[in-house]
DNA sequence: GAGCCGCGAGAGAGCGCTCTCTCATCTCTC
DNA sequence: GAGAGATGAGAGAGCGCTCTCTCGCGGCTC
C-alpha cells in the first residue's frame, strides 16, 4: 500500500485494486449481491478487511437517491425552543422514534421548527436530499408546518391530527375516549360535583379532551360542569384550580387536562386543606412522570407515546417504500391507569 | 420548459440552460461567490427562482467531504434507551445543541449508542461522512464510546469528563465546587448533623460531588458524613432517606446528589413527620424542573446544561474549523439556587 | 496604437458509488 | 462434441456538484 493510498479514505477502486477484481464486484459484495463466486467473495471480504475501507454515504445517497435518514421537526410557537425540549413529551417521542428507525438501520435528524424561517429550512433539508421524509410533531394550532411539507410532496407523517384540515397521514389519540374513562371513574367514585381544567382553546387534543370529559359526565347525569382553562404547565394547573375552587368550594372531582396541571392542582388542593382523593378524587392525563412522582401518586389517563411514535415512523418507512401515496391515520386507545389519587 | 425536466428536480445544468450561462456560473451564483457580474447574477437568480431549483446536498457533500451534520450520540448502559430519553437532561442537552447548531445551518443526527453493536455503528455513520463529527453524551462509567471515536480519528467532544482517560475535548461542570457551595449552606444554617444521598459509585460526577461535599463540611467543621448511595431516581431517594433517618434520627441537613433523589427524600421526611426546612435542611442538585416542582421548592445546585451543550457544540464547530487538533476542555461554574427547602 | 494586466465566464475533470449492458466462461443437452 | 443457456465478472456511463485552469475581453500605460 502507497503511503498515498494510506493517508486516503480507501474507496472501492482501492479495494477493487487490492482485490484484483473490479469496482462493480466489490460493490457486489458490499451490498451483498449474491450472484458472486464465494471464493471471489472471501477475496474481495479480505481485501476489504484490509483496506479498512467503508461505503461512502454521500456517493451512495447521490446515486440512490436515498439518504437514510429521516427529520424529526419539532414544530412550536415561535421562539419556545427551551421550552419544548424541557417536556418529557418530547423525549418519549424522540425515543418511540430512533428505537423504531434503528431497526431499519436510520436514524433522525433532529430540527426545530420555531419561526416561519425554521419551518422553511426544515422543509428545504429534506427538498436538498439530507433526508428522505419528515416526522411531524406540531405543538400548536394554526402551525403551517404539515402544509409545507404536503406542499412540497415530501413523505410525511404527523404526530397528532392536524388543527386544521391537510391531507397527510398521522397518529393520534382518542382524547375524548380517554376523557370519557375519567369522567367514568370519576362517576363511578361517586362524585357529583365535578370540575376541570382544560387545556389551550386552540390546541384539538385540548378540545377533544374537554368535549368528551363534558358529555360523558353528562351521560353519568352530571350535566354541567365547569371548566377553567390552563396552559399545560403546573402554574396554571394551580391557578386555576384556586378559581375552581372559590367558583365550587364543595367541588369532589377534578379531571385535570394533563398530569402537569394536576400536579398544580394537587398543591392548591392540599394547601386549601382537601385531602385527595379523601374529600376530592383527581385525575390527570398523559401518564407522565410527574404523575408517578406526586403525592398521592396520579391516577392519569395513559397516552402510549413511544408507540405512537414507533407507529408514526413505521407508516412513514411504509409510505417511503411505496410512492402510491395513500394516507394512513391511526388512532391509539388510551388507558386509564388508577392510582392513588382517584 | 420541457415536460420532462419539469419532472424531475432541476440541477444546476437546468438553471444554466435557463439562464443562458455555464453551470459553474450558476454554482458561483449559489454559493455567493462575488465575482459575479451583477447582471449575470440576476439573470440566474430569476432562473433560479423560475425553475425551483435547490442544491443536492449529497452531491456537495462528495465533492465539499462536508456533510453539515454532526452526530449527537447518546450513550446509555445496555438496554437503558427508553429511560435515557426520559430523562429532562437530555431534553435539555439538545435543545442546547440545536440552538447553536441551527446558528450555522447544521442539524444534529440523533443516534442511541445502548449496545455495543450501537456504539460501533455510531462510528461507521460518521466515517461514512454522514456526518463531520459527534457530540458524545456519556451516561455511565467505564464507557468505551469516547475511546471509539478517539481511535477513529473522529472530531468528538463530550459531554462530562471522561470515566477513564481519554485525549477528547469536553465540557463538565465543577461537581467539587458544586457540592461546596450546598455544604456551605447547610453549615451556614447551622446544621451540625449532615447526612447525604450520593449517586452511583462509578460515576465520576458523582464521586465529585461526594468527594467535594464531605471535604467542605470537614472544612466548616463537621468532620463525618453519614452517606448512602442511591442510581439518581426518586424511588432510589425514597430509600437511602428511609435508611439515613433511621442511622441518625436527628439529621438536619441533606444533601442529596441530585434532584430527583431530593424529592424523594422530601417525601420521606414528610412522612416521617420532619418538617423542610424547620426540622431539616434539604439540598438538591441540577436544578431541574421537579426541584421548581416540589412544596417547599429545592434549593439546588445550578448545573447549566443548555449553555454547557450549546459550548460543546462550539468547541466541535472549531474543531472542525482548524484541522489542527488541540484538545479543549471548559469546566463550568455551579451555582446555588436559594428557593425554600434550605 | 501596441502590449499588459486583471476581471470574470466557460470547459472539464473529478468526488465515490451504482447499475445496466456486454462479454467470457462453464455446464448441460441431444 | 457442438450449440444453447446459464452464470458471473468487467466496462462505462452517469448521479449533481465544485473548483481549477484556461481564455476572452476591456481598460490601462507608455
Amino acid at each position: 500500500m502507497t503511503s498515498e493510498a494510506s493517508r486516503r479514505t480507501p474507496t472501492l477502486e482501492d479495494v477493487a485494486k487490492a482485490a484484483g477484481v473490479s469496482r462493480a464486484t466489490v460493490s457486489r459484495v458490499v451490498n451483498g449481491i449474491t450472484s458472486v463466486d464465494p471464493r471471489i467473495r472471501t477475496v474481495v471480504t479480505q481485501a476489504i478487511e484490509a483496506t479498512g475501507y467503508i461505503p461512502n454515504a454521500a456517493a451512495r445517497t447521490l446515486v440512490n437517491r436515498r439518504s437514510g435518514t429521516v427529520a424529526l421537526v419539532i414544530s412550536g410557537s415561535d421562539g419556545s425552543a427551551d421550552q419544548i425540549f424541557r417536556d418529557p413529551f418530547f423525549g418519549r417521542i424522540a425515543g418511540g422514534v430512533v428505537r423504531h428507525l434503528r431497526s431499519g438501520g436510520m436514524h433522525p435528524t433532529l430540527m426545530l421548527a420555531d419561526s416561519d424561517q425554521a419551518r422553511r429550512d426544515a422543509v428545504d433539508f429534506v427538498r436538498r436530499g439530507n433526508a428522505d421524509g419528515a416526522l411531524l410533531v406540531s405543538t400548536h394550532a394554526g402551525d403551517l408546518l404539515p402544509r409545507l411539507f404536503v406542499d412540497a410532496g415530501i413523505p410525511a407523517v404527523l404526530f397528532a391530527r392536524p388543527a386544521v384540515p391537510v391531507p397527510i397521514s398521522f397518529v393520534d389519540l382518542d382524547h375524548e375516549a380517554g376523557a370519557a374513562l375519567a369522567a367514568d371513574r370519576l362517576a363511578d367514585l361517586g362524585c357529583r360535583r365535578v370540575v376541570t381544567i382544560a387545556g389551550p382553546a386552540d390546541l384539538p387534543a385540548a378540545n377533544d379532551r374537554l368535549s368528551g370529559f363534558q358529555r360523558a359526565m353528562e351521560r353519568r347525569g352530571v350535566p354541567y360542569v365547569d371548566v377553567v382553562r390552563g396552559n399545560f404547565t403546573a402554574e396554571s394547573g394551580e391557578q386555576a384550580m384556586a378559581e375552581l375552587l372559590d367558583a365550587v368550594p364543595d367541588a369532589d372531582g377534578v379531571f385535570a387536562a394533563n398530569d402537569l396541571m394536576a400536579v398544580g392542582a394537587l398543591r392548591v388542593l392540599h394547601e386549601r386543606g382537601r385531602s385527595v382523593p379523601g374529600d376530592v378524587a383527581l385525575i390527570g392525563f398523559d401518564d407522565s412522570e410527574p404523575a408517578l412522582m406526586a403525592r398521592p401518586r396520579l391516577t392519569t389517563v395513559a397516552q402510549p407515546v413511544e408507540d405512537m411514535a414507533a407507529r408514526m415512523t413505521a407508516i412513514l418507512l411504509d409510505q417511503l417504500g411505496t410512492p402510491a401515496t395513500k394516507l394512513t391515520s391511526v388512532v391509539f386507545t388510551p388507558e386509564l391507569i388508577i392510582r392513588e389519587s382517584a
